[in-house]
RNA sequence: GUCCCCGUCGUCUAGCCCGGCCUAGGACAUCGCCCUUUCACGGCGGUAACACGGGUUCAAAUCCCGUCGGGGACGCCA
């Protein structure tokens, strides 16, 4: 019967109870690893059955998380606050065949029964399953309030085999009779879940390791309703530096904070793509997406929890700045340029991206852009007082940089090898070490101590600007 | 507490399935040196791990058992 090969069909269902924090990335990332690399279909499903909680602030909150993280679906989203009859109608199906029952508990109840349980280390079975059907029927018709719950086997087990953990059993014993349906007629994750992997024809679950003991709940629900299983791939956690679960006290657990940091979104991708899975050659870290895509494969996830290493995705974030042509950083570094009140006044694309590849080497995260580009951009900009006691303390280095620019303002060529040529000769003449002028005049043409090439500086500035500020060397309060 | 899962440098990992090629490889971080015009980059080198204990075997990081450690799940949350 399932002789025709089926495209893969994935989704990613986050709940909007909080934004897309990096846990949920790294899922939906493996998802669409998966998903484009067997050309098949993404779907989006948020699984907002929790009414209280769920926001549309937070599904937006997830949305833009995503197109940040460059991850793009193929349906949905879905909501499942939209499909409510669906899983209404599979309830009723459920007690219908005899799988579920009405559970008449009050809360007070349930936990008694659970302290009992837990004190015996055994799963208690609710007590309202000897109920006799008919009598339940009467009772919830007359207006009493009841949930649906699943009848589990008392014996037995239930096995599946995972994509990434392998063989892995439960005995139905340990298994409690789980929510069905509240008693306000909301679904619970577990129904909505299965009923909607059903009706969109999923091929493959793929979610992270704190479901792996929901799973037999799902594959007892798959078995009543008489459908097949998709394939389960469970993914490990990903735990802060004290290898307790990533939350907010390990800092940015948001995904936008990232962006906020300034992190290129092709970079965190890597980054969270080799957090707990490894390519064929794990020699090889720097992977693009379509390289992620081509090697991408259930079989090589790890099976052990992941701590997130800032300081590698920081490393990560370097190399791709580094290796990226200024052309396509430009777009991301404006908004920084914008957020730092900077305004260029060079206006030509190709002044901008010269002056961007000049700098980029430096730059560890793109709000490091800010502070790179500003001296080449506007004349508004403060000299650094740590790199003004380190370069600029001696007086006569000051008076030499003034005469220095008398020197480049009678040039009648600008080049990087001629303003080489000038200041080494004037440093000879003096009877100096170039090297502290070097330094001097770099500080005072880009206020900063670090800074590229000062030749390299010098030309991308031009012959006038150089020249005007190197003659400020006593206006700026220097001594102070 | 019960059940499930995991356990190689500080971190991500290769090797484990199919024992010997492992004196355990790579990357990030860290330390040192070189380059040098600051800071990066780059080059070279160093420190650093098979959780522990028992087996099995001529031989174990690799197979088996136990212990310990960590994580997850035990909701009318998802």
């Amino acid at each position: 019967m399932n002789s025709t090969p089926t495209t893969p069909r994935l989704r990613f269902a986050p709940s909007p109870t909080g934004y897309l924090h990096v846990g949920g990335a790294r899922t939906a990332l493996f998802n669409w690893l998966y998903a484009r690399h067997y050309s098949g279909t993404l779907i989006l499903r948020i699984e907002d059955t929790d009414l209280e909680r769920s926001t549309p602030e937070m599904v937006d909150g997830i949305l833009d998380g995503l197109r940040w993280l460059g991850i793009d679906w193929d349906e949905g989203p879905y909501f499942q606050t939209q499909r409510m009859a669906l899983y209404r109608a599979a309830a009723g199906a459920l007690l219908n065949s005899g799988h579920a029952y009405y559970c008449f508990c009050t809360r007070e109840q349930l936990e008694k029964q659970r302290a009992q349980g837990v004190a015996e280390g055994r799963v208690t079975r609710d007590a309202c399953r000897a109920v006799n059907r008919d009598e339940a029927k009467k009772r919830t018709e007359a207006g009493e309030g009841a949930a649906i719950r699943f009848a589990v086997p008392e014996s037995g087990s239930t096995t599946f085999e995972d994509a990434v953990f392998g063989r892995v059993e439960f005995a139905n014993s340990e298994i409690e009779d789980f929510v069905l349906l509240r008693s306000d007629g909301v679904p619970t994750y577990h129904l909505s879940v299965v009923v909607d992997d059903i009706d969109m024809r999923m091929t493959h679950v793929v979610r992270g390791a704190d479901h792996l003991s929901n799973t037999p709940k799902q594959m007892m629900l798959y078995e009543a309703l008489g459908k097949p299983m998709p394939v389960f791939a469970h993914l490990p956690l990903i735990l802060g530096p004290d290898k307790t679960r990533l939350s907010k006290r390990h800092g940015a657990t948001s995904v936008i904070a990232y962006k906020e940091e300034g992190i290129v979104p092709e970079a965190f991708r890597n980054f969270l793509a080799l957090l707990g899975w490894t390519p064929p050659d794990s020699s090889r870290e720097i992977l693009h997406d379509k390289e992620l895509i081509d090697l991408f494969e259930l079989s090589q996830i790890q099976k052990s929890n992941a701590v997130f290493d800032r300081s590698k995705l920081d490393w990560f974030n370097t190399e791709y700045i580094r290796a990226t042509p200024a052309a396509l950083l430009l777009p991301l570094i404006e908004e920084e340029w914008k957020k730092a009140g900077i305004i260029p006044f060079q206006t030509s694309r190709e002044a901008m991206e010269a002056t961007v590849d000049l700098v980029k080497a430096r730059a560890r995260n793109l709000k490091d852009f800010a502070t790179l580009c500003r001296a080449y951009f506007t004349d508004m900009f403060e000299i650094d007082p740590a790199a003004r006691d380190k370069f600029l303390k001696d007086d006569a280095v000051r008076a030499m940089l003034g005469d220095l620019a008398l020197r480049y303002q009678s040039a009648t060529e600008f080049t990087e090898a001629s303003t080489e040529q000038v200041l080494r000769d004037f440093a000879a003449e003096k009877g100096v070490k170039a090297g502290g002028l070097i330094n001097g005049a770099r500080v005072m043409l880009t206020g900063q101590g670090v800074a590229p090439s000062l030749f390299a500086v010098m030309t991308n500035l031009g012959q006038e600007r150089t020249v005007a500020r190197l003659k400020n060397t006593n206006d700026r309060r220097l001594s102070s």
